[in-house]
RNA sequence: UGCGGGGUAGAGCAGUUGGUUAGCUUGCUAGUUUAACUUGCUAGAGGUCGGUGGUUCAAAUCCACCCCCCGCUACCA
């Protein structure tokens, strides 16, 4: 019945939800399947929220804003472990808001991916037999525009998959209009500030992409290699040598001086002299700087300026002449001679063999070194000195430091704080035009008549100085990040400064991985800081990776990569975003195991079950009228459970505390609520005489809303789904966040359900330890001195049954008419008796009996250990020495009764 | 090289403004199949909190030193 139901409304309208179309139908709808089953209803709701508007913002004046900027995916990418880590979190984060009555706004958008996209073209090309150059430069963006709009939504369309209810109305991309009239306005102003320049300095090339990176997009790995020592001639001194040795004999070629160290006494006397650079036969000098280490090597070190950072800015300092040996393509160059047209590694053997012939290579030594390579390709990257765009990095560095330090800017873990600094501490000028076409056009043209450059937001006609029109553009593009770096108040509409930059900017947080720290987060911090006066955000969350289960990063090429839509489509995305949430604190790395996946399936499963089991007796009383008078011991206890729940776990998502806070809520539903509420309340819901259903079942209904209402950031779909379900309302997400209050605050309750807890555990152990079954039912007498606990006791009379398998419960003052040979537990203030002669075995009893007087003993030895130790009692605070004397005590008294009853035994 | 993270039960992780009997998930053992859930329920075993020393009435937590693993960062050409 059910299922053709279910078709029957997928059919006629997928964004409705089931009980609209039931109530339709006229059909009960207060009603769930058996088992949960995600992939049925999550489409459905998505798309329900979609349709109504629930996810989009607008300027409300009457609200506080909250607002998220979505780190935009590659339109190149697919949806992996880490983008569902990182979307997951800012869901919860905008979910949470959007119910505590913010205007919410996640900001959504994709990234053109500058290189990573251009390569990936380039293949698609390749395969269909084109080559980039044959279709020019117009024709290749027409392409890479192509991919753009067939692939681009991929991504989008994952995230959604995932219940991300970022505000798609207002998704962007980093080429639309308004981003490109961010980039020049940037680009413009920093230029017109001197802040962007262009300059021939030594930066990173990859030979393969045939573009310059930046510092950031370099990988270090260590490599084995080779220690060549290669004799230089001293001019004009037959027989002597200079000993140098190098780990790129190639680039012998482009050798302008040799440097040794100041302080070196070896070389002292040859500083100034000249050489005979082998091979090339040009004459260099011998130059003395602190660079060189003399420990290291020979301590006379070539300096070749235009192929190596360091031997660069020796030359600079020494005024040394930079010769480029090599093509774009790192093949060596014409000024090369015998070996132009070699690649690096065929230069290096011919001359080292050369050398050798020559007698001049002294020795070789393997050697392991760190070389640069390119994080996309691979590709060893060589240093290069080219024309680059920069930009100037030192003074808009200080205020981005300053915000940390002043903690105006929270970084979350604050370790994350270090890195930060150290980075910009050494923070270098930021290479930002690439080679590339797919990006941002830099937005400077040169006078091909007297060379001036024009930087301007608008093609210009005429050259601003020679008045010439014959003006060509710059062919280079951006780095992909410079636009990035603008991402949070360019999707707001920056540069025209409008309502929603105004009511949405700054932002809030920023939820991130740490591995894009230097890439994005710094950038955009300094970025903000200097076009809009402002932070972009006030906290950045970083989270860490998400590792396979045997910690290894996911990857292609290991191919342990798990795919998230493969997740959500055996488990659900809920049972995905839990697993991805708990058990790990932010910044830390985290594996991936199915296991817990099933666990966090399971749980959903387990909610949506006891929502099953409460609708199928919320029929039984009405609950209208009930008030909080009418609640019995029971259910105050769980109220004030929830309340206290409530308190914790809006505190701990404040702070961010995202997997903490979603461990209480688990905690709290599938234990407190589930294992010990439900069971407590069963009889009186299967008693037709009692008196207090409907205080259950008012209660039973309170608990499960505002506990789906605190789980619905993190499983959006199940709640939603139950909730709509038992309640009137539309749905969940547009609901009021519980909030704490003094009102449901029962400390007695609570203590006398401890109480209780703690009997029943008592009993239970006593029942698997003596191998009752649970058909055996018992009779459990309670015996107490204090009035009070009888009273607790007689109060929770009923649910002995279902908790602990108690036949018959009898509270009573004292041991009268309960046989000697019951078996018994002692707890503070009671003692509970079972007395099943036929079962009990005395020998045992007192085994177990004496086990526990001897944890008692040693509770007391500590306790009173501690309590005389008078160091203790004068520098403790005072709370502290009362909680110990109150546990003494009733160590003291527990201990007595165990004594006594196994006096009764006979032991 | 500098900075940082981690070392807690078989596995994976929480927990540290110092303070009850160190938690969670999973796995294991035993029991259970009870009118929401076998994706359940109950009980249990399993830990010298990496090591050594120190501070303290009290240390997994603070300090010092050491050992192992992992990041980032830089480098010796």
């Amino acid at each position: 019945m059910n299922i053709v139901i279910d078709n029957y409304f997928i059919e006629i309208n997928r964004a409705q939800s089931l009980l609209y179309i039931l109530e339709d139908l006229n059909i009960m709808a207060k009603e769930l399947e058996k088992t949960y089953d995600p992939s049925a209803i999550e489409g459905r709701l998505y798309d329900k929220w979609v349709a109504n508007k629930y996810f989009h913002a607008e300027v409300d004046r009457s609200k506080k804003p909250f607002t998220i900027v979505m780190p935009p995916p590659n339109i190149t990418g697919q949806l992996h472990m880490g983008h569902a880590l990182d979307n997951t979190m800012q869901d919860i984060l905008i979910r949470f808001k959007r119910m505590q009555g913010y205007n919410a706004l996640w900001q959504p958008g994709t990234d053109h991916a500058a290189i990573a996209t251009e390569v990936k073209i380039i293949e698609h090309l390749r395969e269909q037999g084109i080559e980039k150059d044959d279709l020019g430069r117009d024709g290749f963006l027409k392409r890479a525009w192509e991919w753009k709009d067939e692939y681009g939504g991929r991504i989008v369309n994952q995230l959604k998959k995932l219940g991300s209810s970022a505000d798609w109305d207002r998704e962007r991309f980093t080429m639309d209009e308004g981003n490109n009239a961010a980039v020049t306005e940037v680009f413009t102003k920093l230029y017109d500030k001197g802040y962007i320049y262009k300059g021939s300095r030594i930066g990173n090339w990859c030979p393969v992409c045939q573009t310059s990176i930046s510092d950031a997009e370099v990988i270090h790995e260590e490599q084995d290699g080779f220690f060549w020592h290669i004799n230089y001639p001293v001019a004009g001194e037959e027989g002597r040598f200079v000993e140098i040795a190098t780990t790129r004999p190639e680039t012998l070629l482009g050798d302008t001086a040799v440097a040794v160290n100041p302080e070196d006494d070896r070389y002292k006397d040859i500083v100034g002299k000249t050489l005979i650079l082998p091979l090339v036969n040009r004459e260099i000098p011998v130059i003395a700087d602190s660079y060189v280490d003399k420990e290291f090597g020979t301590g006379a070190v070539k300096i070749t300026p235009a192929h190596d950072p360091n031997d660069f800015e020796v030359g600079k300092r020494h005024n040394l002449a930079e010769i480029n040996i090599m093509n774009d393509d790192a093949t060596i160059n014409a000024l090369g001679g015998k070996y132009e047209g070699m690649d690096p590694y065929e230069a290096r053997k011919a001359m080292v063999k050369d050398l050798e012939d020559l007698g001049l290579l002294v020795k070789v030594e393997p050697h392991k070194h760190m070389v640069g390579t390119h994080d996309r390709c691979k590709t060893t990257v060589e240093p290069l000195v080219k024309p680059q765009w920069y930009v100037k990095m030192a003074e808009m560095a200080k205020p981005a430091k300053e915000a940390v330090e002043k903690g105006e800017l929270k970084l979350i873990p604050e370790r994350m704080n270090k890195t930060y600094y150290n980075w910009l501490d050494n923070i270098r000028d930021w290479c930002i035009s690439r080679q590339l076409w797919w990006g941002h056009r830099i937005p400077a043209w040169y006078c091909q008549d007297c060379g001036e450059i024009i930087v301007s937001k608008d093609t210009p006609c005429t050259c601003t100085k020679c008045n010439s029109a014959n003006l060509k553009q710059d062919e280079d593009t951006l780095d992909t990040w410079f636009s990035s770096a603008l991402w949070p108040f360019s999707t707001l509409g920056w540069p025209n400064v409008g309502e929603d930059y105004d009511y949405f900017f700054p932002t809030d947080v920023l939820v991130t991985g740490y591995d894009i720290i230097f890439f994005w987060v710094i950038r955009m911090v300094f970025s903000s800081i200097e076009q809009t006066g402002r932070l972009p955000f006030h906290t950045v969350l970083f989270h860490g990776l998400v590792r396979d289960d045997q910690g290894r990063k996911m990857s292609k090429s290991l191919g342990n990569g798990i795919d998230p839509l493969e997740v959500i489509d055996k488990y659900g995305a809920d049972a995905l975003r839990l697993t991805l949430i708990t058990g790990n604190a932010p910044g830390n790395d985290m594996r991936f195991y199915w296991e817990r996946i099933e666990a966090s399936r399971n749980f959903a499963n387990k909610i949506w079950n006891a929502s099953r089991f409460i609708m199928m007796n919320i029929e039984k009383a009405d609950i209208k009228d009930v008030k909080l008078s009418d609640l019995t011991l029971a259910d105050k206890w769980i109220m004030s459970k929830m309340n206290e729940l409530v308190k914790d776990v809006t505190e701990n998502m404040e702070k961010y505390e995202l997997g903490i806070a979603a461990d209480k809520i688990h905690n709290f539903l599938w234990e407190e609520f589930c294992d010990w509420y439900i069971e407590m309340v069963k009889p009186r819901l299967w008693n037709d005489e009692d008196s207090t259903k409907a205080a259950a079942l008012y209660t039973l209904k309170t608990v499960l809303v505002n506990g789906l209402k605190l789980l619905h950031p993190y499983m959006p779909f199940v709640t939603e789904e139950i909730f709509c379900t038992l309640t009137d309302e539309e749905s969940i997400m547009v609901s009021d966040w519980p909030v704490y209050t003094e009102e449901l605050k029962f400390a007695a309750d609570e203590n006398a359900v401890d109480i209780i807890k703690n009997a029943v555990r008592a009993i239970r152990n006593i029942r698997t330890e003596m191998n009752v079954p649970p058909s055996k039912k018992a009779t459990v007498y309670m015996v107490s001195a204090k009035n009070e606990i009888r009273d607790i006791f007689n109060a929770s009379k009923s649910f002995f049954g279902t908790l602990a398998y108690a036949e018959n419960v009898i509270v009573q003052e004292d041991k009268t008419g309960i046989a000697d040979d019951a078996v018994s537990v002692v707890l503070h203030d009671a003692v509970v008796y079972m007395p099943f002669a036929e079962l009990v075995d005395v020998a045992k009893e007192i085994e177990r009996l004496k086990k526990e007087e001897a944890r008692l003993e040693g509770e007391i030895k500590r306790a009173s250990g501690m309590l005389a130790n008078p160091k203790f009692v004068d520098k403790a605070p005072a709370a502290k020495v009362e909680e110990e004397k109150a546990k003494l005590q009733k160590y003291t008294e527990t201990l007595e009764q165990v004594k006594e009853r196994l006096a009764q035994l006979g032991a």
